[in-house]
RNA sequence: GGUGGGGUACUCAAGUGGCCAACGAGAGCAGACUGUAAAUCUGCCGGCGCAAGCCUUCGAAGGUUCGAAUCCUUCCCCCACCA
């Protein structure tokens, strides 16, 4: 669904064209321009909800990257007393309020991980601020005298975030957010002078909330800057892989898998990934994007994309881990000459399962002494490559199952222990064409 | 509170006593082709099992029946209109 972008104001400010040439601009308020000519504050929410952040939060996170080299000062706000506000139809229970302690651990978790992206020091520094410091305190009174006051129903219920909701029905809970999104808009230009709002293109009407306030209860000018929702080119999500959100944090998706998910990028969606996500000039994306073209098969851009963000991400030691933990799974070399550093690498870069014999080993027995085979069904659900058995069976006579990278065939259930084994009794399990998992058998 | 309409697997959505582990679509997984891409074609897509088959599932709990997602009762939740 790719709505028609609103052709976005002409501009004066470097950083509006910035975001404009690298398609992250989808529209911004009238005033955005003139704000954003001076050093000011900009602020983007995230949802505490995940001690992470994940690859669709990227697009923000690169708002205020551009934004602090442009001079301004970036503020990121988590709504840890915004966290509940979620569906209210689900079943089971209301999402419950995430707790003080939960939501501030989350904070320390992001705000790591956000220390590689952005400078929390320096002239023009970063902060990071959590709006329960000023909404616990809210009392309900005040509350709608100073904020409610300034809004109107009726203009509410025009938002799309509300009308498209009305057929479905939506709570009063959720109909306020955009009031508590608004408030936290004069809060943070109270506290910190913040004085544009960044977000999805769905927050538009949100944003405007806040600057209708800033600008009716406080005589404020403020503005509105959105970026594109993103969809990939063959219109899968954006940011999932194997059935999983892509997080930034390495506990919950491992450099390696980080860095595979960038190289398997769409030839079509690699030269504004390019543009999203790394810093690289306008110049150096077009030659990124001539190689696509000349040469797909050698997924040049594709690399130097993954390259940059799991640099960015997680550092060059571990890039250079996915890399190497790339080049064996994708290239040439063989299961048998890897040495003890490699494995150890790929024990701690691919999904790695160290299972014991009995896990994996055949249970029947001959004449009273076990066969020492090993059971090709149990090393995939140990390894996770497979959630159960009958999907373990269905991969193996589907001939998606590899051993040290040779393709087993549908009879090939049980394998010889002794012959199977590489040193230090691993074993390269593989899923497909691009799923590898290392199993090392203990006794 | 009243009246009417609903709650089906990851999502949407058929099914209204046996042919239902439940049509179809999407998502997902795999195979072929390629380039660790897309598109296309094919297979799989609740669990266990080599298999025959067994077990669990259609908001929840009971009940009717040889047999229930389908009928009855109670309860919970959602929607529309009315109050």
């Amino acid at each position: 669904m790719t709505a028609p972008a609103p052709t976005p104001p002409p501009t004066t400010a470097p950083y509006l064209e910035e975001l404009r040439w690298r398609g992250m601009l989808y529209q911004a308020t009238e005033g955005a321009a003139a704000l954003l000519a001076q050093p000011t504050g900009i602020y983007v929410g995230f949802d505490p909800t995940a001690p992470s952040l994940h690859v669709g939060n990227l697009i923000p996170i690169m708002g205020l990257v551009h934004a602090q080299r442009a001079g301004h000062r970036p503020v990121v706000l988590v709504g840890g007393g915004t966290g509940m506000i979620g569906d209210p139809g689900g079943r089971s229970s209301e999402r419950p309020l995430l707790s003080v302690a939960e939501i501030d651990a989350n904070v320390v978790g992001i705000r790591s991980q956000l220390e590689r992206f952005l400078d929390f020091g320096g002239a023009n520094p970063a902060r990071i601020v959590n709006n329960a410091d000023w909404l616990r305190e809210l009392k309900l009174v005040d509350f709608l005298r100073d904020v409610g006051k300034h809004f109107s129903i009726n203009v509410m219920l025009a938002k799309d975030s509300v009308a498209s909701r009305l057929d479905g029905g939506i709570t009063y809970t959720e109909f306020s957010y955009m009031l508590l999104q608004g408030y936290d808009f004069t809060e943070l230009n109270r506290r910190h002078g913040v004085t544009v709002q960044l977000g999805g293109s769905d927050q538009w009407g949100n944003i405007l909330a806040g600057t209708e306030l800033l600008r009716r209860a406080h005589d404020v000018d403020a503005a509105a800057v959105t970026f594109p929702l993103l969809t990939t080119a063959s219109g899968k999500k954006f940011g999932k892989s194997e059935g999983g959100a892509v997080w930034l944090d390495a506990e919950r998706t491992s450099p390696y898998q980080f860095y595979q998910y960038w190289v398997n990028a769409d030839d079509a969606d690699v030269g504004k990934y390019l543009r999203l996500f790394t810093l690289m000039t306008a110049s150096e994306i077009s030659a990124a994007e001539i190689t696509v073209a000349d040469d797909p098969a050698a997924r040049a851009a594709q690399r130097a994309l993954a390259r940059e963000v799991t640099t960015r991400v997680h550092g060059a030691a571990a890039l250079a881990a996915a890399e190497q933990v790339t080049g064996f799974f994708f290239g040439g070399v063989e299961p048998s000459a890897l040495n003890d550093d490699a494995l150890e690498v790929l024990a701690k870069e691919a999904p790695f399962a160290a299972v014991s014999l009995a896990d994996v080993g055949e249970v029947a027995t001959e004449g009273g002494t076990p066969t020492g085979r090993l059971d090709v069904y149990r090393m995939l659900t140990a390894s996770g490559l497979a959630a159960s058995n009958g999907a373990a069976k269905k991969l193996l006579e589907q001939g998606a199952v590899s051993v040290n990278k040779r393709k087993l065939a549908a009879s090939e259930r049980y394998l010889d222990r002794a012959s199977t084994t590489l040193r230090g009794g691993h074993i390269v399990l593989g899923k497909g064409k691009r799923d590898f998992a290392l199993i090392r058998l203990g006794s």
